[in-house]
DNA sequence: GCTATTATGACGACTGGTCTACATAATTCA
DNA sequence: TGAATTATGTAGACCAGTCGTCATAATAGC
């Protein structure tokens, strides 16, 4: 069925150009022009797929580009020998992309959510499960290396957060300085695993 | 001369009600007739204060915003009694600005710096040196209260970066969760200041 | 050939940021 | 004091751009 093929590449090309464009340039910053023209489809097709507009394709741009994320820490922690060296290895990918791309490429889903978060609902809910999937990988991780169980929720929230401020640090500073400082103080505590308080 | 003192409150209004409209619906999505209509002023006005236009008042607003950030950290740090009472006084603040806005009043800057770094010079600048007083505030805090030397810097961007992605965390689940594991952690860490690692 | 799916680009109603022209208020100087 | 100059406030025009809708055309499978 090469129709149901085309179909589905043209939307898949619709949603990547929107979430290239969305992590560079906001939500509101974006215009459907931009996203047509980095497309290659016309006005009238982006309806067809994207019935509810403009809201509908920001909430699929955040789960595509989320969803990669998620793949890229589950094959890292397949490949990890322990949660420090996961942490590395993510920070070593994550410096060179923010070094190829002039700092411009930060977390592709972060700036959509903080514009839209809480007031659309369906871009909100696409973020919410995008940090639930990588919750439950983070935590499977830390499960697979013998991580004290009690711990092991907040220590996942506290690196998905370290990672996420990092982020935004280094593409304002224009520096991956932020992104070792942060790492450094994560794996100290990775190390440290019975340091348990309050 | 009364001039001089309601032209200033004039300026001031603009600027603050441009960082409130920032931090809720992000730097595109608001117009400047939003600016305009919220602090009363005129169309001219704003451009009289402003000659570079939206670009200017935003800088303004991040540098405004950004800088009462800057007084509560080290109002804090004054009273706190060490690093994980700070933490713990600047959370609970954190999480009852949080819920009284229904988790619309985030970070009163990552959303505009997100959007324009590093495309716009003089936002980025003005965030830049936001998140230096920052990271002076927290050193010095760190400082005060003896923690060793070399790992100052580092630690004090990572606690800057946990609340930082903390809260994005909280905005988009709609919970302050996130904020306290991610806490959690950080007092661990601060907790334990022997545990340098790599 | 007929129907369902997909593709198209013009159109409308509106908002975006910017600029200009003018009115008012304050200050300075003859 | 009164005129000239500057600072500040106001209103509206401007055009490019916004998103969403629509009637129509092309293509698919049966």
């Amino acid at each position: 069925m090469p129709q149901r093929q085309d179909s589905r590449k043209q939307r898949d090309n619709l949603i990547w150009a929107a979430a290239k464009l969305f992590r560079r340039q906001g939500y509101a910053g974006t215009g459907l022009r931009d996203i047509l023209a980095a497309s290659g489809a016309a006005r009238g097709s982006l309806y067809h797929y994207f019935p509810d507009g403009k809201e509908q394709i920001g909430a699929a741009a955040v789960s595509a580009a989320g969803g990669l994320v998620t793949e890229t820490f589950a094959e890292l922690a397949r490949q990890a020998d322990d949660p420090v060296d996961f942490l590395r290895r993510y920070t070593d990918l994550l410096v060179r992309w923010l070094e190829a791309s002039n700092f411009r490429d930060g977390c592709p889903i972060s700036t959509t959510l903080l514009e839209t978060a809480p007031d659309s609902e369906v871009i909100t809910a696409a973020g919410r499960t995008v940090f639930a999937d990588w919750q439950a990988v983070m935590e499977g991780m830390l499960r697979q290396h013998r991580w004290p169980a009690a711990q092991i929720p907040a220590m996942a929230t506290a690196i998905i957060a370290g990672l996420e401020g990092a982020l935004l640090l280094a593409r304002v500073q224009g520096s991956a300085q932020p992104i070792h400082d942060s790492t450094q103080a994560l794996c100290a505590l990775l190390e440290a695993p019975g340091a348990e308080s309050v």
